[in-house]
DNA sequence: CGAACTGGTCTTAAAATAGGACTAGACAGT
DNA sequence: ACTGTCTAGTCCTATTTTAAGACCAGTTCG
């Protein structure tokens, strides 16, 4: 049966999950944030198959997380590029990356790492509050929504 | 042919999507953070298929994110709760909940919203820098590990 | 005790994926 | 201008994954 969706959910986790949340776009995304631009470029890194690519641009186009534009070399080919909306994705490739490196790397097992401007590693993401203090999950909670009825 | 994987990728993005990075399993984790912890929830709250959802907290039980422990309320049942390692995906789930908010809603359409102590709505996470501004994601690039030989 | 609830397993049909063959247009060398 | 290669796809097929529901054993409720 066709995969449940959840464009039209309450909760921004599960529509985002649903525009971007499948086993490709977000490394297509994190490729981008890497500096590649062309359909070979990201089929030859990923090893993804063409068509899987050729869909997952396709999507990602349309989400307005990519957009097409001429080559950047003068060719007649095109690019993708990042948008405005696909910068935003920033903090998800980072937040994952903090995941794994604390959680999925055997001791001393080398990784590829994040830098600063001044080439040192990048700390953790935080959600500051007012106090100054960064919130952890315990301080939140989530306000539902009233349901609408249809 | 089977799904492509990344536990070995040198990148921590790759292995903690393949980790984590499926249709159901962050919205399990989501659900967790907002309280859930019995099977039956889960099964209801997502409208899973039962086989999915078997597999999918298999794996995150497998993975270190979720353990299973007594029920809390006396009975014989088990439950699911957090640890520590799925504690820290608390910023993956609200790094797609602030995407989510800011792009996949039409103005004045209702979501759920994550909340301070105070009853607040919180702030955007950061990177934070030495120097006190955020980084945002020119400022930073990736040092890739030297690729190793089998 | 019997009924309903809980937490699954198993089966099946449909959809998604991997992998490769094939192709049209661009480009580079001769 | 001709040939070979590169680019960016499309299309096809085999296999895997998913959705959905039937079924089932142990637990709890009345």
């Amino acid at each position: 049966m066709k995969r449940t969706g959840f464009a039209k959910a309450d909760c921004p986790v599960a529509r985002a999950l649903d525009a971007i949340g499948d086993w490709w776009s977000l490394l297509i995304v994190r490729d981008a944030f890497d500096g590649l631009r062309r359909f070979g470029d990201f089929q030859k890194n990923l090893g993804i198959a063409k068509g899987m690519l050729t869909a997952r641009l396709r999507t990602l186009v349309e989400l307005g997380v990519l957009e097409q534009v001429a080559a950047s070399d003068g060719s007649a080919y095109q690019e993708y590029v990042l948008t405005k909306r696909g910068h935003d994705l920033f903090p998800i490739v980072v937040s994952l990356r903090q995941w794994g490196e604390a959680h999925l790397y055997a001791r001393g097992e080398p990784h590829s790492v994040l830098l600063d401007p001044a080439g040192q590693a990048v700390g953790q993401l935080v959600l500051p509050s007012k106090g100054g203090k960064p919130l952890v999950w315990s301080d939140t909670k989530v306000k539902k929504v009233a349901v609408r009825k249809r």
